[in-house]
DNA sequence: ATCAGCATTGAACAACTGTTTAGTGTTTGA
DNA sequence: TCAAACACTAAACAGTTGTTCAATGCTGAT
């Protein structure tokens, strides 16, 4: 499934040792003897290959977003981040970091983490328009909107796996607790909402879209006497 | 509305001033000089009133802990947490601190932040039972699961809100970038769904179910042969 | 064989980290 | 009024951090 051929270099080694790192301890927590230990090198050859620490966690953000733009570019099928999900975990270990390395970047401030979140948001907006000319998904006035929010609710299976496999009692891989075990009891409840709905009617919708009408007046400023 | 009586002892002001720093920079980031000079005191102090940085961190957790649990115990409303939000917002520099801290406790091993997501699902469950009752929501098999998948795509604004008020183009409050504007725009495109659906028919919902059926036999191990 | 250009290391450096300590006022209770 | 307890600071300490540097080995072209 890996397209690109492993790199055995050195400057490879240290760069993935790097990126397990940065993904289980976070950029500031993890060091560069940390890194420099992991990949069986002096501390001072990885910033001889990298520039500094900057540079070493530029060449990981460059590396994880190469690996993962390639990935599930032309897949139709919606909820596609869910699906992408469950391709990574046929092959669980091999994506691992990469996932964990992501969810850091998505948490603190990056460009590696708007990039990803954004192709993200266009994947999403991409597979909407496909399935609403397909006739799968319904037809949202707001496409962008829609997709920001779907986008978002599947990213939030990354940013909180910890806590999903912690309270539903899966067993949660290392580092980033995201498991078969909890894909398989999250998905039938998620794609029952997707499909039918949370509500039994559209009163909070309605609700909501009165409250929201009437507050087109009130721009920015919230306490209204 | 928060009930409490300010505290203006120099501990409270350390405290409260660590609380602005964890949320904003992250725990390790964030260091007792930064606190200390944050809150007009020596570093030496920080430690006299705390024991240790590790210390300071918990009295925060502990705090912003007690300030959350209080708040919107008994709202029978659904989707409480973005309910809870939009209360935030109506006060939104009085809990922009507690906030940003909340979502680097999610995002950071630690204790605050399970007892939080867990406070969170279980009031989701909470209020689903309530409103199945009601006859509102719909009548889910595994309401617990349910409430995970609800409670999940709620926090995702949390811990995402920087990214969705990025590519939304909203005003982004410091420092957690959930602000009034980008509730305004999310919250029709996420009612919408959970009301009327994301798909227009069962297909998928069937599909996953046919696929996890025929997948019992397969627990745990992946690469069938 | 030789030399240039690398990869690589070990040791050191300066800055920063959490924490300690000794000391100084300031409050408070007997 | 006195002394004990407390709040607080300045300075220093030891450990860790990212980074530098001189030295060493290695490889490949000449």
């Amino acid at each position: 499934m890996r397209s690109i051929a492993e790199d055995f270099t050195t400057r490879a080694r240290i760069r993935d040792a790097a990126i397990g790192l940065f993904g289980r301890d976070g950029f500031s927590r993890a060091t560069v003897r940390a890194v420099a230990s992991a990949a069986g090198v002096s501390p001072g050859l990885v910033i001889h290959h990298f520039g500094s620490k900057a540079g070493l966690r530029e060449a990981c953000d460059q590396h994880v977003l190469a690996q993962t733009a390639t990935q599930g570019r032309e897949k139709a099928d919606p909820i596609s981040t869910r699906q992408l999900i469950q391709d990574y975990l046929n092959h669980p270990d091999q994506y691992a970091h990469e996932i964990a390395y992501i969810r850091r970047s998505l948490g603190d401030e990056s460009d590696a983490g708007d990039a990803f979140f954004d192709a993200v948001v266009k994947q999403t907006q991409d597979i909407i328009h496909a399935g609403i000319e397909a006739g799968t998904i319904r037809n949202f006035a707001d496409t962008r909107s829609t997709a920001v929010v779907i986008a978002s609710n599947s990213l939030s299976m990354l940013m909180l796996g910890r806590h999903l496999s912690r309270t539903l009692g899966a067993v949660a891989p290392e580092p980033h607790g995201i498991g078969p075990e909890l894909l398989r009891q999250l998905t039938l409840p998620a794609l029952e909402i997707y499909t039918h709905g949370f509500y039994t009617d559209s009163r909070f919708l309605d609700a909501a879209r009165d409250a929201l009408e009437q507050d087109t007046t009130n721009h920015g400023r919230e306490h209204a006497p």
